[in-house]
RNA sequence: UGUCCGAUAGUGUAAUUGGCAACACGUCUGAUUUUGGUUCAGAAGACUCUAGGUUCGAGCCCUAGUCGGACAACCA
């Protein structure tokens, strides 16, 4: 069964090893040829990019082969874990737009089973209580290159073994008085398979099972059982888990049946982007440490970071789609990221007039007590978006930087005795510069041309348009320029130097008074605009009636250089 | 001195399974443009990690090596 065939007039896109794999799957009606995947987050943080990733190989695997994808939350370490973490996944998931078979499931369902199976275990002889110190477990595990030792309590009676681990779960233990360990080899060249420890004692309170339990099963113990327990078919992790496949096996082998139904772990390259640090422990220690604030700033490379920041579902599917999958180790470049935003925003955002370094324009042939209501295109890329009217008065705000005293030759904006259009109006020429008695510019006085008015069928060309806004008109909005976080390309890659030696001071720029057209003065937190020439505009939640906050996205591609 | 995994333009991923190394991002030209955006046309950029071998033919198969990554939590 081939379901490689893609429609008539797609472009034929190669299989990924992962689709390889289960097309082969398939074709051999392994597990009765379903496809059941998971995504299997630990509670522990915000999900960010990289899990992004995941989340669109599980859940897209699983839509493309007709199958199912599970979200279930590894929650073994009741220290670590949190509902708010829980809540903030479910809704990451769903806003990237997923759906998940039935409930949320949480490897915590299966303490229960997973319990059973221990004692199983241990009546067969293939797992021991070990009284010893965590050091001197530590101590005999050994290094890669040199094998274990076997603990004195490996021989134990299954009857002492037994007792002890009742007891263990009974509470009779303080926490790292004894673990239940697998009997599995200690001079095995694989660390994990040198007696792993299936279960160690936390008094802890878990954030779904309160004090049932005072025992907690540790991740290789509870994974694959629970793949096993959700009939996952192919239990997708990243690379660092390769080492593990083998316990991941053994495991299974003292549970299933040979021949049956059986989960088989893949391992796939985690995603790394440059600019960036991406693991939890790092972005904890951001928001920890108040670096930035909290788990949503809009320069974090979490999902609700970026959600914020303005990036679309669409585009964060669509960058996970660009960045592939494969089993080498690599760096995605952030301007595909850039990109990804860009290529959808270009083609949904209404284009909108906004200034945020306001320079104040007097067009002096212009009536003073006259306004007009400029008819412009709400989205050139769009054309059921429509137009809508902007008012255009004598007295207007322009970008300080699209004026220049003494412009270099390839500068196609004002300088004084040129020209420029404003966009949706007129063609103006620049007359004189006032200055304060600091030799600050404070106005530019200019004069327009009557007969320019755009749409009138006016066919003089200038070699620039700029943006602009009625002064009279205009709106004040704080908007939030967001630049990277960090400056180094690889932060966490330098041996002398932390990561945090390459935060960026620039990462975020405030400008409390920026200059809207009125019709923006009332956005919903989540809209999404181009300000024309300078980029995609996200209305953050910290807006209010009369007064929106604008977050930055990104900027338009800048191929303009400086001659 | 161990085990496992990986290696293809700057970056990432392909190469229909042994047949002229392609696509995307990025870079550079030019055209169009009332956004220096978009769009369009084009260009540069690769001893496919190295050395042997098999073959009419190797990025792909074999052998040896080099380089990179993972593994010594009672984390996941």
């Amino acid at each position: 069964m081939n379901n490689n065939t893609e429609p008539a007039g797609e472009a034929y896109k190669a299989l990924h090893f992962i689709e390889e794999i289960i097309e082969k799957d398939l074709a051999e009606g392994k597990n009765q040829s379903r496809v059941h995947t998971r995504f299997p987050p630990e509670p522990n943080g915000y999900l960010h990019i990289g899990h992004a990733k995941s989340i669109c190989l599980n859940f897209g695997l699983a839509e493309r082969y007709n199958g199912l994808c599970n979200l279930r939350f590894d929650d073994t370490n009741p220290e670590k874990e949190e509902q708010e973490y829980v809540d903030s996944i479910m809704e990451d998931v769903s806003w990237l737009g997923f759906r998940w078979e039935g409930e949320p499931r949480y490897a915590s369902d299966y303490f229960d089973q997973l319990y059973a199976w221990s004692e199983m275990l241990i009546l067969r002889g293939k797992a021991y209580v070990d009284d010893q110190s965590q050091e001197v477990i530590s101590e005999q595990r050994g290094t890669p290159t040199r094998p274990g030792t076997e603990s004195p309590f490996r021989s134990r009676s299954v009857e002492e073994n037994l007792d002890l681990f009742r007891r263990m779960r009974a509470g009779e233990f303080p926490n790292g008085a004894r673990v239940l360990r697998a009997k599995v080899d200690m001079a095995s060249p694989n660390m994990h398979m040198r007696d792993p420890i299936l279960y160690r004692i936390l008094h802890s309170e878990h954030h779904r099972t309160g004090d049932k339990w005072c025992i907690y099963p540790m991740y290789d113990w509870a994974h694959g059982q629970s793949d096993y327990l959700e009939g996952i078919t192919h239990s997708i992790c990243t690379l660092e888990f390769e080492i593990h496949r083998p316990l991941y096996d053994w495991f299974l082998d003292q549970i299933v049946e040979p021949g049956a139904y059986r989960p088989r772990q893949i391992e796939f390259a985690r995603l790394n982007v440059s600019y960036t640090v991406m693991s939890k422990r790092k972005l904890l220690q951001l928001v920890q440490e108040g670096i930035v604030n909290g788990w949503d700033d809009p320069r974090m490379p979490t999902i609700s970071g970026l959600r914020r920041r303005g990036y679309t579902p669409e585009s964060l599917r669509r960058f996970a789609d660009l960045v592939g999958v494969a089993k080498r180790d690599n760096v995605i470049e952030v301007d595909l990221l850039e990109y990804a935003i860009r290529e959808d925003l270009n083609k949904r955002a209404t284009r909108v007039m906004a200034v945020l370094d306001p320079l104040k324009v007097v067009i002096t042939n212009y009536p003073e007590d006259r306004t007009e209501e400029m008819e412009t295109v709400n989205n050139p890329e769009d054309e059921a978006a429509g137009q809508r009217l902007i008012p255009f008065s004598r007295e207007i705000w322009i970008e300080r930087e699209d004026f220049m005293e003494e412009p270099p030759s390839k500068f196609f904006r004002l300088a004084p005795g040129r020209e420029v259009r404003l966009k949706s109006a007129y063609i103006i020429r620049c007359d004189e510069v006032v200055k304060d008695g600091q030799g600050h510019i404070t106005e530019l006085r200019c004069s327009y041309d009557p007969d320019t008015r755009s749409g009138s069928g006016t066919d003089r060309k200038v070699k620039g348009t700029i943006h602009w806004v009625s002064a009279s008109h205009a709106i004040d909005a704080e908007v939030r320029i967001y630049d990277r976080l960090f400056m180094d390309a690889d932060p966490d890659g330098h041996k002398d130097k932390e990561f945090k030696d390459f935060l960026n001071p620039e990462s975020l720029r405030v400008i409390p008074h920026a200059k809207l057209e009125p019709g923006l003065s009332l956005v919903n937190h989540g809209e999404r605009y181009q300000f024309i020439r300078l980029g995609y505009f996200c209305a953050d939640k910290d807006s209010t009636p009369g007064k929106p906050v604008f977050n930055r996205t990104v900027t338009l591609k800048e191929t303009w250089k400086k001659a």
